[in-house]
This record gives C-alpha cells, structure tokens and sequence, in this order.
DNA sequence: ATTAGGATCCTCT
DNA sequence: GAGGATCCTAATG
C-alpha cells in the first residue's frame, strides 16, 4: 500500500506510512471478536473501517484478508496531493508537511467521519489508484500501542518527509 | 529534544 | 468507570 494513492471526493494524496493490525494481535481492535464498533474489519475486504481516537480524532483503515478475518492496516500519513488548498483550509495550516503526518491528521484533512465506515474503496467518494513504482519500504514498532509493541507492523517510504514521525 | 497536560467520547469491563 | 491505533500547546533541558 505504500505508494499508493487514496482521495476521498478528489482529496488526498500518496501514502507514505500505514499499521497492520490482525485478529491476533492483542494491539488490534478486532482482538477479542466482532463487536458493533468493529463490525466492518470482519466483513468484506477493500472496504474502510473509520473508528473515533481519544473522543476527537477520526483514523481511516482498509479492511484487509478474507471475510471474517478481521484484519485492516491503518492509514497513518499520505503526502498531499491533489486538493491541497481543502485540506489546508480544513486543518487551519498552511505547512504540507503537517497536513497529514497521522492519523488524525490525515482524517480531518480528507474530512473523514463515522458516516464512511463500511464505505466500499472502489465507490464515490472514494477512490484508490495503485502504486506506479517500486519504492523502498521500511518497517519499524507501531506507535501508541501498549500491547504488543515488539510486532514491527509500522511500515513507511524511506526518505519521506511526510512521516508521523521518523523511522531509525 | 523531551515531557506534561488537556480536549473529549465511545466502547467494553 | 477506565482508558484509548491522537494532536496540540507550553514548558523545560
């Protein structure tokens, strides 16, 4: 996925750094079963699973694997690329390289909301186009977790200069 | 560079 | 009733 392009209503740019996350993972949401709020990482693969972060933030996963799995990677930085002006306007900066360097970062700025979950990757608003080359990805321990931090699910485009946070 | 605190709310114990 | 797959600001070394 690193590499690949995600707009939501023409909006969005190139990720540059996603989480994994399984049904066996104690970090993942999806750990102890379906519940309502998880619902959707056991359904269908190329769907979105958009969950609320500390009562403020929106975060945007793709469902990933095979139907009941239960299984999605977290969407956590993208370099901006294409409605550069709506994402500033929505985040109240002007720095591009803070517009979507996160999580929730990344979800104001494409103005992702609850109303999305479940929404199809192949449908309005939102749209997908895979990556055109091979780019060097590294891998490193996810952030903001307290349980199972050794699992180095953290990917990212070595080099970036849109990261969350730097990989070392 | 690192740390601490606050905003804010839904889910699951 | 606790605690998050977070972010921002402010205050320190």
């Amino acid at each position: 996925m690193i590499g690949a392009t995600v707009l939501v209503d023409g909006v969005g740019g190139t990720i540059v750094e996603t989480e994994a996350y399984d049904h066996e993972d104690p970090a993942s949401h999806s750990f102890s079963g379906p519940t309502p709020r998880n619902a959707v990482m056991f359904g269908p693969p190329g769907r979105v699973y958009v969950y609320r972060s500390y009562g403020i933030h929106w975060c945007l996963n793709f469902v990933c694997g095979a139907i009941g799995h239960g299984a999605g990677v977290l969407i956590r930085a993208i370099e901006p690329q294409a409605g550069i002006d709506v994402m500033r306007a929505r985040r109240g900066l002007d720095d591009l390289r803070l517009l979507c360097s996160g999580p929730g970062k990344l979800g104001q700025a494409l103005g992702i909301t609850h109303a999305l979950n479940g929404a199809r990757l192949d449908r309005k608003p939102l749209r997908v186009l895979a990556a055109t080359q091979d780019l060097p990805v590294i891998a490193g321990p996810r952030i903001g977790i307290s349980r199972a931090v050794d699992q180095p699910w953290r990917f990212g485009l070595r080099g970036s200069a849109f990261l969350s946070k730097p990989f070392r």
